[in-house]
DNA sequence: TATTTAATGCAACCTTGTTGCGTTTTGCAA
DNA sequence: TTGCAAAACGCAACAAGGTTGCATTAAATA
Protein backbone atom coordinates (compact mmCIF):
# COMPACT_ATOMS: atom_id res chain seq x y z
CA UNK A 1 0.00 0.00 0.00
CA UNK A 2 1.39 3.59 -1.24
CA UNK A 3 2.24 6.22 1.10
CA UNK A 4 0.06 8.82 0.50
CA UNK A 5 1.44 12.69 0.17
CA UNK A 6 0.25 16.12 1.17
CA UNK A 7 0.35 17.90 -1.84
CA UNK A 8 -0.68 21.66 -2.59
CA UNK A 9 -3.72 20.55 -4.94
CA UNK A 10 -4.54 17.80 -2.59
CA UNK A 11 -4.95 20.50 0.33
CA UNK A 12 -6.84 22.84 -1.92
CA UNK A 13 -9.35 20.51 -3.01
CA UNK A 14 -10.02 19.37 0.73
CA UNK A 15 -10.57 23.09 1.39
CA UNK A 16 -13.21 23.46 -0.72
CA UNK A 17 -15.09 20.27 0.46
CA UNK A 18 -14.67 20.91 3.71
CA UNK A 19 -15.48 24.85 3.65
CA UNK A 20 -18.42 24.32 1.81
CA UNK A 21 -21.65 23.74 3.39
CA UNK A 22 -23.39 20.98 0.80
CA UNK A 23 -21.72 18.25 -0.85
CA UNK A 24 -19.96 19.35 -4.24
CA UNK A 25 -19.02 17.92 -7.76
CA UNK A 26 -15.90 17.00 -9.30
CA UNK A 27 -16.67 19.91 -12.02
CA UNK A 28 -17.87 22.59 -8.93
CA UNK A 29 -14.41 21.79 -7.13
CA UNK A 30 -12.29 22.43 -10.48
CA UNK A 31 -14.21 25.26 -10.81
CA UNK A 32 -13.29 26.73 -7.51
CA UNK A 33 -9.41 25.35 -7.28
CA UNK A 34 -9.28 27.24 -10.47
CA UNK A 35 -6.04 27.09 -11.92
CA UNK A 36 -3.87 25.36 -9.54
CA UNK A 37 -4.17 21.70 -10.87
CA UNK A 38 -5.47 19.72 -14.05
CA UNK A 39 -8.82 18.59 -14.02
CA UNK A 40 -7.96 14.86 -14.25
CA UNK A 41 -5.18 15.72 -11.15
CA UNK A 42 -8.96 16.64 -9.42
CA UNK A 43 -10.47 13.67 -10.43
CA UNK A 44 -7.58 11.47 -9.01
CA UNK A 45 -7.29 13.69 -5.43
CA UNK A 46 -11.01 12.69 -4.77
CA UNK A 47 -10.29 9.25 -5.29
CA UNK A 48 -7.29 8.90 -3.32
CA UNK A 49 -9.36 10.95 -0.74
CA UNK A 50 -12.11 8.39 -0.82
CA UNK A 51 -9.90 6.02 -0.54
CA UNK A 52 -8.21 7.16 2.33
CA UNK A 53 -11.87 7.48 3.83
CA UNK A 54 -10.94 11.36 4.32
CA UNK A 55 -14.25 12.38 1.97
CA UNK A 56 -17.38 10.92 1.36
CA UNK A 57 -18.69 9.84 -2.55
CA UNK A 58 -22.53 11.08 -2.51
CA UNK A 59 -24.71 10.15 -4.97
CA UNK A 60 -27.35 12.74 -5.69
CA UNK A 61 -31.36 12.25 -6.62
CA UNK A 62 -30.46 13.94 -9.74
CA UNK A 63 -27.79 11.31 -10.51
CA UNK A 64 -25.04 13.70 -10.21
CA UNK A 65 -22.03 12.49 -7.76
CA UNK A 66 -20.95 14.90 -5.43
CA UNK A 67 -18.04 14.78 -2.44
CA UNK A 68 -18.28 15.97 1.24
CA UNK A 69 -16.82 15.54 4.22
CA UNK A 70 -18.52 13.97 6.89
CA UNK A 71 -18.47 16.10 10.26
CA UNK A 72 -18.27 13.58 12.95
CA UNK A 73 -15.53 11.02 10.56
CA UNK A 74 -12.94 13.32 12.23
CA UNK A 75 -14.46 13.73 15.70
CA UNK A 76 -13.22 10.05 17.59
CA UNK A 77 -16.78 9.23 17.91
CA UNK A 78 -18.40 6.49 16.83
CA UNK A 79 -20.95 6.57 14.65
CA UNK A 80 -23.43 5.39 11.80
CA UNK A 81 -23.04 6.08 8.22
CA UNK A 82 -26.18 4.32 6.47
CA UNK A 83 -28.75 7.21 8.13
CA UNK A 84 -30.76 8.91 6.34
CA UNK A 85 -30.06 12.51 4.81
CA UNK A 86 -32.22 15.34 4.04
CA UNK A 87 -31.31 16.80 0.19
CA UNK A 88 -32.73 20.12 -0.27
CA UNK A 89 -33.16 20.57 -3.82
CA UNK A 90 -32.86 24.53 -3.74
CA UNK A 91 -30.36 24.93 -1.91
CA UNK A 92 -28.74 22.12 -2.39
CA UNK A 93 -27.42 21.30 1.67
CA UNK A 94 -27.67 17.99 2.69
CA UNK A 95 -28.58 17.11 6.09
CA UNK A 96 -27.87 14.31 8.25
CA UNK A 97 -30.85 12.83 10.36
CA UNK A 98 -29.20 10.37 12.32
CA UNK A 99 -31.95 10.66 14.76
CA UNK A 100 -34.33 8.52 12.12
CA UNK A 101 -32.41 5.27 11.64
CA UNK A 102 -34.73 2.79 9.88
CA UNK A 103 -34.53 -0.92 10.12
CA UNK A 104 -36.57 -2.65 7.51
CA UNK A 105 -36.98 -6.50 6.39
CA UNK A 106 -35.53 -7.03 3.11
CA UNK A 107 -36.95 -9.03 0.81
CA UNK B 1 -49.80 21.28 -25.18
CA UNK B 2 -48.94 18.99 -28.10
CA UNK B 3 -50.90 15.86 -28.77
CA UNK B 4 -48.94 12.68 -28.15
CA UNK B 5 -48.39 10.31 -30.91
CA UNK B 6 -48.10 6.70 -30.86
CA UNK B 7 -45.50 5.67 -32.83
CA UNK B 8 -43.32 2.04 -33.46
CA UNK B 9 -40.45 3.38 -31.52
CA UNK B 10 -42.29 4.56 -29.03
CA UNK B 11 -44.45 1.20 -28.53
CA UNK B 12 -41.26 -0.95 -29.24
CA UNK B 13 -39.57 1.34 -26.06
CA UNK B 14 -42.36 1.16 -23.87
CA UNK B 15 -43.03 -2.59 -24.40
CA UNK B 16 -39.38 -3.30 -23.49
CA UNK B 17 -39.65 -1.29 -20.05
CA UNK B 18 -43.11 -2.43 -19.52
CA UNK B 19 -41.62 -6.68 -20.61
CA UNK B 20 -38.82 -6.28 -18.16
CA UNK B 21 -38.60 -6.77 -14.35
CA UNK B 22 -35.99 -4.68 -13.31
CA UNK B 23 -35.83 -0.77 -14.28
CA UNK B 24 -33.79 -0.18 -17.98
CA UNK B 25 -30.91 2.49 -18.50
CA UNK B 26 -31.07 4.70 -22.24
CA UNK B 27 -28.31 2.45 -23.65
CA UNK B 28 -29.99 -0.76 -22.24
CA UNK B 29 -33.15 -0.10 -23.90
CA UNK B 30 -31.33 1.18 -27.46
CA UNK B 31 -29.56 -2.01 -27.27
CA UNK B 32 -33.09 -3.97 -27.08
CA UNK B 33 -34.74 -1.92 -29.46
CA UNK B 34 -32.06 -2.86 -32.44
CA UNK B 35 -32.12 -0.77 -35.09
CA UNK B 36 -35.93 0.72 -34.89
CA UNK B 37 -34.26 4.10 -34.28
CA UNK B 38 -31.68 6.18 -33.52
CA UNK B 39 -30.54 6.81 -30.10
CA UNK B 40 -31.99 9.66 -30.21
CA UNK B 41 -35.19 9.18 -30.80
CA UNK B 42 -35.06 6.78 -27.77
CA UNK B 43 -33.77 10.18 -25.25
CA UNK B 44 -37.03 11.90 -26.79
CA UNK B 45 -39.28 9.09 -26.52
CA UNK B 46 -38.09 8.90 -22.45
CA UNK B 47 -38.68 12.19 -21.98
CA UNK B 48 -41.91 12.32 -23.25
CA UNK B 49 -43.17 9.01 -22.02
CA UNK B 50 -41.59 10.77 -18.43
CA UNK B 51 -43.53 14.05 -19.08
CA UNK B 52 -46.78 11.92 -20.00
CA UNK B 53 -46.69 10.31 -16.86
CA UNK B 54 -46.19 6.62 -18.15
CA UNK B 55 -42.84 5.55 -16.74
CA UNK B 56 -40.43 6.73 -13.96
CA UNK B 57 -37.03 8.40 -14.05
CA UNK B 58 -35.26 6.54 -11.65
CA UNK B 59 -31.53 7.15 -10.48
CA UNK B 60 -29.61 4.23 -8.83
CA UNK B 61 -27.48 3.92 -5.87
CA UNK B 62 -24.54 4.13 -8.61
CA UNK B 63 -25.52 7.26 -10.16
CA UNK B 64 -27.04 5.55 -13.30
CA UNK B 65 -30.44 6.84 -14.51
CA UNK B 66 -32.98 4.12 -15.08
CA UNK B 67 -36.43 4.00 -16.26
CA UNK B 68 -39.43 1.79 -15.23
CA UNK B 69 -43.26 1.64 -15.13
CA UNK B 70 -44.98 1.71 -12.15
CA UNK B 71 -46.94 -1.59 -11.50
CA UNK B 72 -49.82 0.17 -10.03
CA UNK B 73 -50.24 3.49 -11.87
CA UNK B 74 -52.00 1.73 -14.63
CA UNK B 75 -54.37 -0.42 -12.77
CA UNK B 76 -56.57 2.41 -11.36
CA UNK B 77 -55.75 2.18 -7.38
CA UNK B 78 -54.47 4.95 -5.31
CA UNK B 79 -50.65 4.35 -4.09
CA UNK B 80 -48.37 6.35 -2.99
CA UNK B 81 -44.64 6.96 -4.95
CA UNK B 82 -42.67 7.63 -2.15
CA UNK B 83 -42.17 4.69 -0.28
CA UNK B 84 -39.01 3.09 -0.25
CA UNK B 85 -37.38 0.19 -3.19
CA UNK B 86 -35.13 -2.39 -2.51
CA UNK B 87 -32.83 -2.29 -5.04
CA UNK B 88 -30.33 -5.76 -5.39
CA UNK B 89 -27.16 -4.83 -6.26
CA UNK B 90 -26.21 -8.25 -7.80
CA UNK B 91 -29.36 -8.67 -10.22
CA UNK B 92 -30.18 -5.17 -10.30
CA UNK B 93 -34.34 -6.04 -9.57
CA UNK B 94 -36.05 -3.00 -7.86
CA UNK B 95 -38.90 -3.92 -5.59
CA UNK B 96 -40.97 -1.66 -3.72
CA UNK B 97 -41.48 -2.15 0.01
CA UNK B 98 -44.88 0.31 0.17
CA UNK B 99 -45.69 -1.30 3.60
CA UNK B 100 -42.79 0.40 4.38
CA UNK B 101 -44.02 4.56 4.41
CA UNK B 102 -41.85 6.46 6.97
CA UNK B 103 -42.39 9.96 8.28
CA UNK B 104 -40.12 12.41 9.50
CA UNK B 105 -39.44 15.44 10.71
CA UNK B 106 -37.60 17.41 8.16
CA UNK B 107 -35.66 20.74 9.24
C1' DT C 1 -56.89 11.99 -49.61
C1' DA C 2 -54.83 16.38 -48.01
C1' DT C 3 -53.05 18.86 -44.28
C1' DT C 4 -50.91 19.85 -39.94
C1' DT C 5 -47.42 19.15 -36.84
C1' DA C 6 -45.52 15.49 -33.82
C1' DA C 7 -41.81 12.55 -34.35
C1' DT C 8 -37.61 11.16 -36.56
C1' DG C 9 -32.59 10.85 -38.48
C1' DC C 10 -28.34 12.69 -38.78
C1' DA C 11 -24.49 15.37 -37.70
C1' DA C 12 -22.32 17.92 -34.51
C1' DC C 13 -21.53 19.18 -29.96
C1' DC C 14 -21.16 19.11 -24.75
C1' DT C 15 -20.23 17.16 -20.13
C1' DT C 16 -18.38 13.90 -17.19
C1' DG C 17 -15.08 10.65 -16.40
C1' DT C 18 -10.92 7.48 -17.72
C1' DT C 19 -6.25 5.89 -19.44
C1' DG C 20 -1.35 5.98 -20.82
C1' DC C 21 2.88 7.92 -20.49
C1' DG C 22 6.57 10.91 -19.78
C1' DT C 23 7.80 14.56 -16.28
C1' DT C 24 7.73 16.80 -11.79
C1' DT C 25 7.67 16.87 -6.87
C1' DT C 26 7.36 14.97 -2.24
C1' DG C 27 9.13 12.69 1.79
C1' DC C 28 12.59 10.14 3.68
C1' DA C 29 17.10 8.45 4.38
C1' DA C 30 22.01 8.62 3.70
C1' DT D 1 21.92 19.01 2.70
C1' DT D 2 21.58 16.11 -1.15
C1' DG D 3 20.07 11.85 -3.61
C1' DC D 4 16.60 8.76 -4.61
C1' DA D 5 12.21 6.01 -5.09
C1' DA D 6 7.72 6.45 -6.15
C1' DA D 7 3.63 9.35 -5.46
C1' DA D 8 1.56 12.89 -7.88
C1' DC D 9 1.15 15.56 -11.90
C1' DG D 10 0.13 17.51 -16.92
C1' DC D 11 -1.19 16.61 -21.28
C1' DA D 12 -3.30 14.35 -24.96
C1' DA D 13 -6.43 11.20 -26.38
C1' DC D 14 -10.33 8.50 -25.68
C1' DA D 15 -15.10 6.87 -24.25
C1' DA D 16 -19.85 6.95 -22.53
C1' DG D 17 -23.93 9.40 -21.81
C1' DG D 18 -26.69 13.01 -23.10
C1' DT D 19 -28.24 17.40 -25.88
C1' DT D 20 -29.32 20.57 -29.87
C1' DG D 21 -30.52 22.26 -34.60
C1' DC D 22 -32.54 21.44 -38.69
C1' DA D 23 -34.35 19.30 -42.63
C1' DT D 24 -37.34 15.22 -43.54
C1' DT D 25 -40.88 11.71 -42.50
C1' DA D 26 -45.11 10.00 -40.92
C1' DA D 27 -49.16 9.95 -37.61
C1' DA D 28 -53.91 11.59 -36.78
C1' DT D 29 -57.80 14.21 -37.91
C1' DA D 30 -60.84 16.54 -41.04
Amino acid sequence: MSIPRNTKAKQAVLHEISSSDFALSQPEIFDRVQGICDRVTVYRILDRLVTENIIHKIVNVDGTINYARCIRCNDGHEHAHDHLHFSCIRCKKIECLEEHLIHVKLP
